[in-house]
RNA sequence: GGUGGUAUAGCCAAGCGGUAAGGCAUGGGUCUGCAACACCCUGAUCACCGGUUCGAUUCCGGUUACCACCUCCA
């Protein structure tokens, strides 16, 4: 039975949906004013492997996700690039596409900007008002967090400390604005010069960063929703808001799961402007980090641990990545010599997919999970080397590590990888060189292409060759 | 101050009442012209103090250290 841990309860809860083999999830995105932090992305990942796992157990998962595509962070971008928030918000969305497409994240089943909402968003807080759960003030308009039955109850905060620290960094405007400085904004009244604004009852503004999520959870997938994910900084304010606001409007229980995931530190350091360790997909890419090795860094920790990001960890990931692609590479190349089915192996495998399944089902414990394929990468490469084969078990071993690989977005095992001309040109003379028995000069196209970052090594089928990546 | 979390071998990291999974690294071996790959073998009494128990890394209490949230930062 699949289990999850429920920020909301604190405790690991056996997972029921809504409605049987269907999954109702969202997850925050972001908000789309430069490229994607390695925070963002191991958010997108986390919950993309889940996702994944959800599917391969034979869910059908309905996934939505939203671009947060104005703001002043935004319009802050803008004025530095020379661009206007709207173009700023489209250059950032087609990156987040770009960089989650490298990191093979499935695109989400919808995926919502918000000022394609904005209509809705007025209703959803004309309604608010009309139930007496929010009030304008002076062109703004607040949500009563007192009338939030359990107001805090997501972060297990005690409501009067809120409200004690709300009070102890109010700007002056607001607070005349405010009934109570824990109160939050629905909309903003916006009449800066050369600032889109959007008309409503209380008119010209903009919404609160809240309420497009409770609004597109509301427009794409109802009033209740099996899981809610996002990064643990978010569970307040901005999710314990969304309760508030979402139960207020729908009279009944808005999230079933509250799932969040840890931090990405940076060099054991918390990753921060400050800090000058922003580190964005982006820019490592550009690099040249192999992109299935970085996916494979932020998915192999369990999703609620902090990850430490640095060369030496990235470094560790590749090589465990090689491993498992050598295996799969060595699988590939096997030629079956034999009929039949070695039900040994066959046996073992179901054996394996039990425990695969038992580590997942335990809040997505991917340590155990990803054990239990070294077991197999372990267990392909023994049958790689026995003297016969059978086709059988050569395409059940495939499948299962693709099947299991592919949870954790890992799709490239065969590395598509060529060789460019200078570096072919030395890795057919030292075949020669071989093949003359001329070691001393063998060895040393060996170490060129060694200076080069090629490995080459020698097997029965002739010379292999790997690129390694070193960060 | 409040809340949540974490402390296990050189590093990453499982286990959560019965004498410590796995990966990387290290060392040894097989294979190899030499290497590389692969395979085999190789390492820790679990932050500290007390308690419960026949027995605790695992439960309870306390201490210490670190991290996060309590400011639109995933």
């Amino acid at each position: 039975m699949l289990q999850t841990y429920n920020t909301y309860s604190l405790e690991q809860e056996e997972f029921q949906p809504l409605q049987a083999g269907q999954i109702k999830m969202y997850v925050c995105g972001p908000t789309v004013y430069n490229y994607i932090h390695l925070g963002n992305a191991r958010s997108a990942i986390a919950f993309d492997t889940i996702r994944r796992y959800f599917e391969y157990v034979g869910y059908k998962v309905n996934y939505v996700s939203n671009f947060t595509d104005l703001g002043d962070k935004i319009l802050a971008q803008g004025e530095k690039e020379g661009l206007t928030e709207e173009q700023v918000a489209q250059k950032y969305e087609a990156a987040f596409d770009e960089d989650t497409a490298q990191l093979n994240i499935k695109p989400a089943t919808v995926r919502s900007k918000a000022t394609e909402v904005m209509p809705e968003i007025v209703d959803y807080i004309k309604n608010l008002v009309d139930q007496g759960l929010a009030y304008e003030s002076e062109g703004d308009v607040y949500f009563s967090a007192k009338k939030s039955p359990d107001y805090g109850h997501l972060s297990h905060q005690n409501f009067d400390e809120l409200e004690e620290n709300a009070a102890g960094r109010l700007d002056p405007v607001e607070a005349k604005r405010k009934q109570d400085p824990i109160d939050f904004a629905l909309w903003k009244g916006e009449h800066r010069e050369g600032v889109k604004a959007w008309p409503s009852p209380w008119g010209p503004g903009r919404p609160g960063w809240h309420i497009e999520c409770s609004v597109m959870i509301q427009k794409y997938l109802g009033s209740e929703i099996d899981i809610h994910g996002g990064g643990i900084d978010l569970a307040f304010p901005h999710h314990t808001n969304e309760i508030a606001q979402s139960e207020g409007h729908n009279h009944e229980r808005f999230v079933r799961y509250w799932m969040h995931n840890g931090f990405v530190n940076v060099n054991n350091e918390k990753m921060s402007k400050s800090l000058g360790n922003f580190t964005t997909v982006h820019d490592l890419l550009a690099n040249g980090v192999d992109p299935q090795a970085l996916r494979y860094l932020l998915g192999k920790t369990h999703y609620r641990r902090p990850i430490n990001y640095s060369m030496d960890t990235l470094n560790q990931a590749q090589i465990e990545l090689d491993r498992i692609r050598r295996a799969y590479q060595a699988l590939t190349e096997v030629q079956a010599s034999e009929k039949g089915e070695d039900l040994t192996i066959i046996g073992r495998l179901d054996e394996m997919e039990t425990r695969f399944r038992e580590a997942m089902d335990d809040d997505f414990n991917t340590e155990n999970a990803l054990t239990v394929v070294f077991e197999l990468v372990n267990l392909v490469n023994q049958y790689s080397k026995e003297d016969k084969q059978q086709e059988t078990v050569i395409t059940a071993l495939q499948k299962k590590m693709t099947d299991w690989l592919a949870i954790f977005g890992i799709v490239d095992l065969l590395g598509q990888d060529q060789l460019n001309e200078t570096e072919q040109a030395l890795f057919d003379q030292r075949a020669e060189a071989r093949a003359a028995k001329d070691f001393a000069k063998s060895d040393q196209l060996r170490d060129q292409l060694a200076d080069l970052g090629i490995t080459v090594r020698d097997t029965s089928q002739g010379q292999k060759w790997e690129r390694k990546q070193a960060y």
